[in-house]
DNA sequence: ATTAAACTATGCCAAATGGCATAATTTATC
DNA sequence: GATAAATTATGCCATTTGGCATAGTTTAAT
């Protein structure tokens, strides 16, 4: 008997429902923030019924926010890992700017980062955890996390001290995520690229100066 | 006859209360956001009554949250100028975001900054303008805009070229408004120090260079 | 084919929200 | 003090929200 054998191929149009609600959320996030976004705006954006939610999400709207928090994160994290490695993290870090200021104008400064609207707009129990999961601000503290060491890695494998690449790239994610709240407010990528002038020049320096 | 007399003191409670209602939604916007904050939650929190909101303000919600990012403004720049003016644009950036960092510890991370709330969180209607107040939007883009020229200035005054002045502070800007974003996620004042350990010799050696 | 499980669809509910209308009350003016 | 205006207090309403329950449907295993 195939008794052992659980199944090969398990989830089949399931799992694709339950990552079409969390892609969709995350995709709301950007455009309407936590509060604003209703599960009823989910399910009708991806095309999925309201029952599908609490099946998928025992943990209710909370859940599917961390989950979405979660992959937008890595649908950062990912990219951006991949660009330092493969042209260092001056080269990598001006062409993730230039990104993030494209996506900004693609969406006319509709769309801003899903990760810092979920820092930045307050959500009711959102240090509530969700078990397996934490707590949205948790989740949100580690996708910046994540980014913080991507960069700092780069940093250090580029000669730059431990301590100074602590304090650079802690100012490279504030300014970056910074300016895209100036670029909202000003409906112009301006502000992204007033600070890339700073930016790349000062970490110039930094590699520079350590390999002297 | 008191007749071209109008009245030497024009308002007693009323402009008060109307006050009290401006500065409350300032608060309570930076502890629960734009859309979370409810009228009722403001009329509880300065005890005044429902009636008094479509009364002073005729534009609603909407306008009340305008006159709040207007106010919060104002209570920021306000400072920012006289730190500004009184210790120079290092030391006084330096003072100014020490003062920040005891803000957040002080509401234990519950309140940020109100301006980036309303910059980051989309809310309905932020591009619909309020008749002689402009949308909610423009007033978040002007606040950023009068920090960012107070401290422009104040570079310049100290020999920075208006060039490099002008990718400075928006640099500032940014960095300081993203760190406080990380700030709230982390739950501590770490990532205001880092940035200050940044910002600080970069402004020096910006002074230095120009009077060289 | 049958049965069980996973998944989806739909309706209902209590709570909350912004806006409004009306009434009560205070304040200013003569 | 009387009158009018300004302000405040309260109740009502339509809408939206998240959560849940129940029923229907598809999918998989035997």
């Amino acid at each position: 008997m195939t008794d052992d054998i659980v199944n090969p191929i398990p989830p089949k149009k399931r799992a694709n429902t339950r990552k079409r609600l969390v892609a969709g959320t995350a995709d709301l996030i950007r455009r309407k923030g936590l509060n604003a976004t209703s599960l009823r705006d989910v399910v009708g954006h991806v095309e999925a019924s309201r029952g599908a939610i609490p099946h998928h999400f025992p943990g209710g709207k909370h859940q599917l926010l961390v989950e979405a928090v979660q992959f937008a994160g890595e649908q950062v994290s990912v990219p951006l890992g991949q660009v330092l490695e493969s042209q260092g993290s001056v080269r990598g870090l001006a062409s993730f700017m230039t990104q993030w200021g494209k996506m900004l104008e693609d969406s006319q400064f509709d769309a801003g980062c899903p990760i810092l609207v979920a820092a930045v707009e307050p959500y009711d129990g959102e240090d509530q955890p969700i078990p397996g999961l934490g707590s949205l601000r948790e989740k949100t503290n580690q996708v910046f996390n994540d980014w913080h060491h991507l960069l700092k890695h780069a940093l250090q494998r580029e000669g730059v001290a431990p301590r100074r690449a602590e304090s650079l790239c802690t100012l490279v994610v504030a300014a970056v995520e910074g300016s895209i709240a100036l670029c909202r407010a000003q409906r112009s990528a301006q502000p992204l690229h007033e600070i890339q002038r700073e930016l790349i020049p000062l970490l110039e320096q930094a590699i520079a100066h350590s390999q002297a």
